[in-house]
DNA sequence: CCAATAACCAAACGAGCGTTTTAATTGTTG
DNA sequence: CAACAATTAAAACGCTCGTTTGGTTATTGG
C-alpha cells in the first residue's frame, strides 16, 4: 500500500464519518478501523486530528473555490452581465459539477460546511477564513453589483440569510426530503431542489432593491 | 440549598454551555463546577446527561410553543387574517418576548435549535419531534394557508429554506455582527435583524404565489 | 421529636480518547 | 546488495469522560 493510498484512505473514511456525526463524535480510531490502516497513521501523515479535520475540508474546498474562480473569470471575460440568479446558479453548478466529477457526494460537503460553522471548531473557522476567504469575498462582491440600491448592511444579512437556507437544507437533504416523501408521497432530488432555491434566495436578496 | 436551586443551577449552566460550544465538547465536570454543584448531582436529578440535554430544551421549548399557541389562537379567535408577514412576525416576537420575560437570552435559544439540528443526537431530534410536533404542524398549516396557490411540495421546502435562514442567521448572530461591525461599523441588534428578516423571508415563501 | 426519606458529596470505576514510543517492515537509492 | 529513509504496526501512556458507590447531611411527615 502505497503512501498515497494511506493517506486518501483515511480522507475517505475521515470524510464520511465527520459528515455523518460531527468531528468530537468520530473517533480516530473509528476512521482508521474503517479506512483498514492502522491507528497511528493519522499522527504519522497529518499530525494530530485537527490538522486531518483541515486537510478533509481542503480537499474539497480547493477544488471548488479553483471552479468557481474559473467560472467566474470565464463569464466575466465574456463581458456577461451577471444576474442574482445567475451568479447563484453559477455557485450551485460548480458545487454540485466540481465535486461529482470526482465521484463525491455534494451533500456531504453541505453537511461538513454546516458543521465548520456550527461545531466549536475555533482553528477550523481561522483555517477556512484564511485559505479560502478571497473566494468568499469575490463572490459576494459580484452579487453585490448585481444588486444595486441596496445598503450594505442590508446586503450582508441577506447575504447571510442566502447561505443560512442553503448550508441548512442542503446539509439536512436527506432527512427533509425524507419526511416530504412520508408526506406527500413526492420524492425530490439534489439538482431539482436546487432550482427551487435559486429563485426562492434570489426573491429574498432583491427585496426592494433594482429602483 | 433547596432541590430547585441545584436543579435550576444546573440547567443555567448547561444551558450556557451547550449554547457555547455543543453537547459533546461540554463535559458533566464543567456544568456541575459552572453551577457550583457536585458531579453526582447530574446522574441524580436527571439521570443522565442525554437527559439532561432533554431538560435543557424542554425548559425554554414549553414556554415558547405555549406562548405561540396563545398568540395564535387569539389572533385567530379574532377573526384576523393572517398575512405571511403576520405569522413571521408572531413567531419571532413570541421567541423573543416569552424568554426574554424570564430574564434568558433569546439568542442562545436560537443556538440551541441550531445543534438540535446539526449535531448528531437522536434521542433529541426524536424528543423534539415527539414533544412539540404539534405546534410545529400547527404553524407549518397557517402558513400554507396564508400561501394558497402554492404547490405543497414547494411550500415545504421553502418552509425550510425559511427555517435555515432563521435559525442559521440568528445562532451565529454574534459572529455575523463582529464582521458587520468591522467592515462597516454599523452595529445591529436582534430585533432590529429580525425586522429585516421578516421581509426577507416572506418574499422568499411568497415567490410566484397568491396568484 | 424522631424515624424515614430526599439531597448532597467525595471518591473511585471502567471505558474510550488522542497521542507517543519503539520496533518491524517495506521501499529506495548509490 | 547493502545502507538508509519512509512507512506500517503493536502497545502503551496519560488523560478525560459519564456513571456509580457508599456514606453523610437536610428535610419532612406522623
Amino acid at each position: 500500500m502505497s503512501q498515497t493510498d494511506t493517506v486518501s484512505r483515511i480522507l475517505d473514511a475521515a470524510e464520511v464519518l465527520f459528515a455523518e456525526r460531527g468531528f468530537t463524535e468520530t473517533s480516530l480510531r473509528t476512521i482508521t478501523s474503517t479506512a483498514g490502516v492502522n491507528l497511528a497513521a493519522v499522527n504519522y501523515h497529518f499530525g494530530s486530528k485537527k490538522e486531518l479535520i483541515q486537510a478533509v475540508f481542503e480537499r474539497f474546498l480547493t477544488p471548488f473555490t479553483d471552479s468557481l474562480a474559473a467560472e467566474l473569470d470565464r463569464r466575466v471575460a465574456a463581458g456577461e452581465r451577471l444576474s442574482v440568479e445567475g451568479l447563484l446558479e453559477s455557485l450551485y453548478r460548480v458545487g454540485m459539477g466540481s465535486l461529482a466529477a470526482e465521484g463525491r457526494d455534494p451533500q456531504r460537503f453541505m453537511r461538513l460546511l454546516g458543521l465548520a460553522y456550527t461545531q466549536y471548531q475555533g482553528h477550523l473557522r481561522r483555517f477556512i477564513v484564511s485559505r479560502y476567504g478571497d473566494s468568499y469575498r469575490r463572490f459576494a462582491g459580484l452579487l453585490a453589483q448585481a444588486l444595486p440600491g441596496l445598503d450594505p448592511v442590508t446586503f450582508y444579512w441577506r447575504l447571510y440569510f442566502m447561505l443560512g437556507a442553503t448550508i441548512f437544507t442542503l446539509s439536512s437533504f436527506d432527512a427533509i426530503e425524507a419526511i416530504l416523501r412520508e408526506d406527500f408521497g413526492a420524492q425530490s432530488n439534489l439538482p431539482e431542489t436546487l432550482e427551487r432555491l435559486v429563485p426562492a434566495a434570489a426573491a429574498m436578496l432583491k427585496v426592494d432593491a433594482e429602483r
